[in-house]
DNA sequence: GAATAAGTGTAACAACTGTTACACTATGAA
DNA sequence: TTCATAGTGTAACAGTTGTTACACTTATTC
């Protein structure tokens, strides 16, 4: 059995090297190894440990009793397999979780973890801050994808992204990955950019985009 | 001043009667009593507290350096304001929050929260029950919403909702709520309800839906 | 039971987005 | 430079949903 780095685990994060070895050496887990086709979790499994993919990739299908897929998503080592239902009510699976590779799982069981959040600071601030960043991504997306026109989603974007008075801002994202963000079709982007840019309300090249008239952005929301 | 009753604050339901006198006892806390119109936090303020509100109701709102505004929410006691933010990379308030009426605000620093969760089951559990909660959710809503046709979320509702092999399912929200839980407009939907009636998918009357075609459905997502 | 409100079925039309296709430009590798 | 690839601009058309309006049915209240 190899050695577990924990360097990348988004929970860990924040946690100095030294505390790290120790953490790992008093923790009660177990270390899950699985081939590619293995089931990890079926759904409607009780989830009663902390599941952490630390290699390989999963993917997770939601499936009737029919045996027919309703949706399936594909996920990297490294990051916690649905940290969401450890604590919550319905504690449950809501997918079949399958290997797509030779994986390794770290598995914490439920009253290891809250004995670790009680008694180790890092491992509570990391828990608690992957948590909450993840809370604060999903409502960011909630708060985009219930803008219904691309307009209103392009402007929202925008006003959120420019820092207080600049006039204009630097994506990350090509057009593109600008249109799959806002989960609409790229010509559709496209179409929407040349309008914006024919009413004079911002300037766009090349991932940079100049914001002419704030206020006109503004209605659009 | 008078007393606190935190027997709705979904973050203590858990706490047993004498628990949650002994936690108010001991704990360090401020009550902020505003009046209506009040502002209780302002965008971009540090959140180093847990702001829970247990009395009134406030408005929250996302204004810009011009003063427009970019969107408003209500809300009512009890509930936790910005729960995700104590404890996230990005740490400040989202939106100006506002007092809607005379309303009472519990303070908890963000230090004592954090001892509060290391020495006291019943707030962990509490704390980390609401957050999964939350986080469902919002993942839930989130699969919802990125599910572009109405047909669609129909099919994928019906689909979780219907406990497996049954083949009917009696709804909470009568048409118009429907319509509002997915973000479409009432007559799209009754619309897309008669379709799917047409084409012998289901059956639909009073909040009452029967599935005749289980695969059609599936098709649908 | 009558009156009022709430909820539902339906239709015509407008508005918006997706799809598909193609030309063009920028980028980077050989 | 040349070529291949990724990224972008644009257009026509189809498809879905929103809007508005109105008739009708079902609850609720007095």
């Amino acid at each position: 059995m190899d050695t577990i780095d924990l360097t990348n685990c988004p929970i860990c994060h924040g946690m100095p090297e030294n505390s790290r070895k120790e953490f790992l050496e008093k923790l009660d887990y177990k270390l899950l190894h699985v081939e590619k086709g293995d089931i990890i979790a079926r759904q409607g499994d009780l989830v009663n440990a902390l599941y952490l993919l630390i290699r390989g990739s999963v993917k997770t299908e939601m499936v009737n009793e029919s045996g027919q897929l309703i949706g399936i998503e594909h996920m990297k080592a490294p990051r916690p397999l649905a940290p969401a239902f450890l604590f919550a009510e319905s504690n449950r699976f809501p997918v079949d979780v399958t290997a797509l590779e030779p994986s390794v799982i770290l598995l914490i069981p439920k009253e290891e973890v809250m004995k670790q959040l009680a008694t180790n600071e890092y491992f509570m601030r990391g828990y608690l801050q992957f948590n909450s960043n993840r809370t604060q991504f999903l409502s960011d997306k909630l708060k985009l994808m219930s803008i219904k026109t691309i307009k209103g989603k392009l402007a929202y974007y925008l006003l959120t992204k420019t820092p207080k008075g600049e006039a204009s801002f630097r994506s990350d994202l090509n057009q593109t990955e600008l249109a799959d963000f806002f989960a609409v079709a790229r010509p559709s982007l496209a179409r929407t950019l040349a309008e914006l840019e024919e009413e004079k309300i911002i300037r766009y090249e090349k991932k940079r985009f100049d914001i002419l008239n704030r206020n006109a952005l503004q209605q659009l929301i």
